[in-house]
DNA sequence: AAACTTACTGACTAGTCAGTCAGTATAGCC
DNA sequence: GGCTATACTGACTGACTAGTCAGTAAGTTT
């Protein structure tokens, strides 16, 4: 029974995912989201608290997600160059409908009034740029680059993914190609790499 | 008569935007503003035939005000290069509670399910875009500085700003002056300008 | 087999929302 | 002085909201 009520639990907690990258975070209703998990809405209120709780704990499962995808490319056999670049590039929306980035540019919107969240996101934000310096350092020891202030770098590269990020996920100004090329450059421009792209 | 109706179809929109910036735009009620700018909420379906025409209206005089100290800029007797500057380092957030971020963040939330909302806000990305690509152009026609692709440029310092922006005003994490700093030498690097700073 | 716990629902409530509508006041025109 | 248009309001409504609650069914413990 702990088995299925779990289950519930997080079929529930996908539906507000969905829930709020078609119709936004306020739009949202319970009764959407139990429609749309295929519970009352009774049964809602009875696993989270409040609409807040709700949102919470889906944000919190998609930052865990987040978090750990990034573990994942640290703990790879790869050169830091590599996975510093995998971290970037992959985590560029694949199109204008790309869910994980409509979530994130929801919750932007959502943050003042959601101090929990805020929270949550400001974790998430400190350990991406934590993994990023944390790669440029050993990448620095290993001798595979210079760069003399790691933390700034990390912070200047995330800042140019988020910028991408949002052109390419609201207005799909830049394609891909272009978004990673373009990441890669400064990539290398920023680790005193050698560029093959001149530009 | 028509000047008082205009003034306070005016001060409707002045209280649409502070309303948005102060609690959202899904929360916002037509009563909100209607109290905020001292009206009744008919008054406000008087001159506004939907909550969603209201939005617009307001998104709309907010774009325009944009576009009009972007092109006071671009008029100013000074260098490509400072007017650049001023046009990028000039519209980051002030601080965390910058009111026009502020309301650009929760206008990209909400993009999605307002289409004429959608085209100004692409039309104001692109006057941004060739504003600023038109004055790398005339830079390079001076000999002021060199640059393969203007308009790539343009949209990687524009992304830049974006990214530095939204990381100002959710999580006040670099200060004006760090942001500007950055902003200043990725300009530099990207027109092949000499840089006095280092990094 | 009785008592208790967990998982769940249908029916409900108190409150809030955008939008309507009938009607008033004022100003400009004929 | 009468007529029409504009600007405006208070009172209202029907739809919808988050959250409650009493009750049920099934499994667990004693």
């Amino acid at each position: 029974m702990a088995r299925d009520a779990d289950a519930r639990k997080s079929a529930i907690l996908a539906a507000v995912a969905e829930v709020i990258v078609e119709i936004g975070f306020t739009a949202m209703t319970v009764a959407d989201v139990a429609r749309r998990a295929g519970v009352s809405t009774a049964l809602v209120h009875y696993h989270f608290s409040s609409k807040s709780d709700l949102i919470r704990a889906a944000i919190s499962v998609a930052g865990e997600e987040e978090r750990s995808s990034r573990e994942a490319i640290a703990a790879r056999d790869a050169s830091a160059q590599d996975r510093i670049a995998e971290m970037l590039i992959g985590s560029l929306p694949e199109g204008p409908d790309d869910p994980t980035w409509l979530l994130w540019i929801e919750t932007w919107g959502e943050i003042r009034r959601l101090p929990e969240v805020r929270r949550l996101m400001e974790d998430l934000d400190r350990h991406e740029l934590e993994s990023i310096s944390a790669l440029i350092v050993s990448g620095r020891a290993d001798g595979e680059f210079a760069c003399e202030d790691p933390v700034a770098t990390a912070q200047r590269l995330v800042a140019l993914r988020d910028g991408l990020a949002v052109q390419r996920t609201l207005f799909s100004a830049t394609a891909v190609e272009d978004a990673a090329r373009l990441l890669r450059s400064a990539m290398s421009r920023n680790l005193g790499l050698p560029s093959d792209d001149p530009f």
